[in-house]
DNA sequence: CAGGTTCGACTACATCTGTAGTCCAAGGGA
DNA sequence: TCCCTTGGACTACAGATGTAGTCGAACCTG
């Protein structure tokens, strides 16, 4: 799976929202903070295509586009990048280091011990 | 703190790890399997100083590194920009992310537990 | 049917990255 | 002293990325 750009990511994330959509649909979707031109937009509909992350069906002289990679895979693709990167591939670091930082609620605690909890046979 | 690369990051680990060292120092202990040049390693350290994420001091004509930032708050920010992006900013979902996907085995799994219920009061 | 509109394809261009190469001055060895 | 080495500064250059602009064909609107 081809690398996803940061950028790209964004247009990705409104297509596993929904989808098909029309080049205008999906930039009408993108977050208004953005503020990209739809020609923009295109362009990165353009390389995904290229990529093989996303895949598109003629309608008329329109493409519509739907995603090829599924939102999961490429989360977890991110997710290991980072795990291997920061922390040697193993999760309790990365666990311990957001604990440390003060990143985990007191709400945050008690799900994830719930969480994990139903996990053990 | 100006965003560092990932090859700027090998760099980082290598003067986290042990530091002043001068630039040749650094070059003979990057990791063997990014079969850098020192020009490559000399011109990360450039950048690096550039982006205020090294000091260095001079030792007759040559420069002494040491980090600039410190290791925790880099991995701070990339943590919480992959958490941000991906999971909304909440730590749950990863974690549910990592279970759902098999990453957790059952020593991570005690591990994190047993980290947890230290933090609580 | 003619002209404006909309599409995708192609082109543009600055910046960032990865990976070096060149240049000049300071040092060190013969 | 003279040359070779070593160091940092500056330059290079291709590919990725962010952000568009241009162009010719197909459509709709009047």
């Amino acid at each position: 799976m081809e690398r996803i750009s940061e950028a790209e990511h964004a247009v990705m994330e409104v297509l596993w929202a929904e989808n098909p959509l029309t080049a205008a649909e999906v930039a009408a979707r993108v977050p208004a903070e953005r503020k990209w031109s739809d020609r923009t937009v295109k362009t990165l509909l353009g390389r995904l295509l290229a990529k093989g992350a996303l895949a598109h069906e003629e309608d008329g002289r329109r493409y519509l586009y739907r995603p090829a990679v599924r939102k999961d895979d490429y989360v977890a693709q991110e997710s290991s990048r980072l795990i291997d990167r920061l922390f040697g591939g193993r999760v309790t670091p990365l666990v311990a280091h957001l604990a440390q930082r003060d990143k985990l609620s007191d709400r945050d605690i008690s799900e994830i011990e719930a969480l994990l909890k139903a996990l053990k046979p």
